[in-house]
DNA sequence: GAGCCGTGGAT
DNA sequence: TATCCAAGGCT
């Protein structure tokens, strides 16, 4: 048996782990290669933090959190307003509910996370990626892990046409099919880091790829054309009103429900708009009534504009339902998601 | 399967 | 400026 078979041509596993001994970023939830695994809890939390968010915005949060609950009985043991609070701004508030969740679960099992991908899957927040990369990276277990980075390498190395989300059961085979037994870890994290630095969406960097000579759609003359995409639908415009009711140097917050939209996030009192409908327009209290202009802001699947009114002074009464008097100055730290930053930013009129 | 769920950076 | 896009999960 020829063994320089097996190399030739190819080889892809072995090209791509000496790419990453070679050119892995450096990032704080991360070991270098060779080195030992790191903590599982800082693995679990990196990951959960970096779902359809760029390394960029979660470094700081991700500092943030490790120092503030170092280990996950530490976090477990946080109250959900802090939790909630400490996210705000990092966006699908969703992950922080189910973060919080997980923590509690793994802290009731004495602070041992499973350290098997079904294991893992089973827990709030892990779906088939974050459970496969937390077995792979802090546990050394072979698994497949397929995010978008992984979507765009192999397509591409297959010059795999079919269109995405159908195609994600085969892109899913493909993997496989390149992951070695050992290392899977590092194997990931490497194709992750390709997609993120050289197979690019835009203007991919093949000069640069260690599996370039392997890359079929680089062969066809055309890698940006992979992934393709079914056709996504348009997005609605919404209106709605949000309120700035001042009292003693205090704005009144509300919370927001559990669940939808910015749940169980602070908010400013409003109108009813939704992902739905438009709001009504009606103030909660009634009283003088002042515009401080309108903010924009861009969701996933809507656009909204946003008026804003103000109302200071004589407000006798708390308003209707749940709330309470925030301190102006303390507004910081009130864990107000980005919408509703920016109206208090035009509330208390600071340039944007 | 398809809709819902944030945000900011890159182009 | 408009569009695309990112280390997805839940229902």
């Amino acid at each position: 048996m020829d063994a320089s078979r097996d190399t030739i041509p190819s080889n892809v596993p072995g090209k791509v782990l000496d790419w990453y001994d070679a050119h892995a970023r450096t990032l704080p939830w991360r070991a270098a290669p060779g080195t030992p695994a790191p903590d599982p809890y800082r693995v679990w939390l990196s990951e959960v933090m970096l779902q359809q968010t760029t390394v960029t915005a979660v470094k700081d949060y991700f500092a943030k959190f490790t120092s503030r609950w170092p280990g996950v009985c530490d976090l477990a043991a946080a109250s959900d307003e802090d939790v909630m609070a400490a996210w705000a701004g990092l966006g699908y508030y969703a992950r922080a509910r189910n973060l919080l969740a997980c923590a509690r679960e793994v802290a009731a099992r004495g602070g041992i996370f499973p350290d098997t991908e079904e294991g893992l899957r089973a827990l709030p927040g892990l779906g088939a990626y974050t459970a496969a990369a937390v077995a792979a990276i802090a546990f050394g277990r072979r698994a497949v892990v397929v995010d978008a980075n992984v979507e765009r390498v192999v397509t591409r190395l297959f010059a795999l046409d079919a269109p995405l989300p159908g195609s994600r059961p085969a892109i899913r085979a493909l993997t496989d099919t390149i992951t070695p037994d050992r290392r899977a870890g590092d194997f990931a994290q490497a194709l992750m880091d390709m997609g993120a630095t050289v197979c690019t969406a835009r203007a991919p960097r093949c000069l640069l790829c260690p599996i370039a000579a392997d890359c079929r759609a680089r062969a066809m003359g055309a890698p940006e054309r992979f992934p393709v995409k079914a056709p996504k639908k348009a997005k609605p415009t919404r209106k709605g009103h949000a309120f700035w009711i001042e009292r003693d140097d205090k704005v009144w917050l509300v919370r927001r429900a559990g669940k939808g939209m910015l749940g169980g996030m602070r908010a400013l009192p409003d109108d009813g708009w939704s992902a739905r409908e438009d709001g009504h327009g009606e103030a909660p209290i009634p009283g003088h009534w002042e515009s401080a202009g309108r903010v924009g802001h861009v969701f996933t699947h809507f656009s909204l504009e946003l008026g804003l009114s103000v109302h200071l002074g004589a407000c006798p009464d708390d308003p209707p339902g749940e709330g309470e008097w925030w301190p102006l100055d303390r507004l910081d730290d009130a864990g107000l998601p980005t919408l509703f930053a920016k109206a208090a930013r035009l509330a208390l009129a600071e340039p944007a």
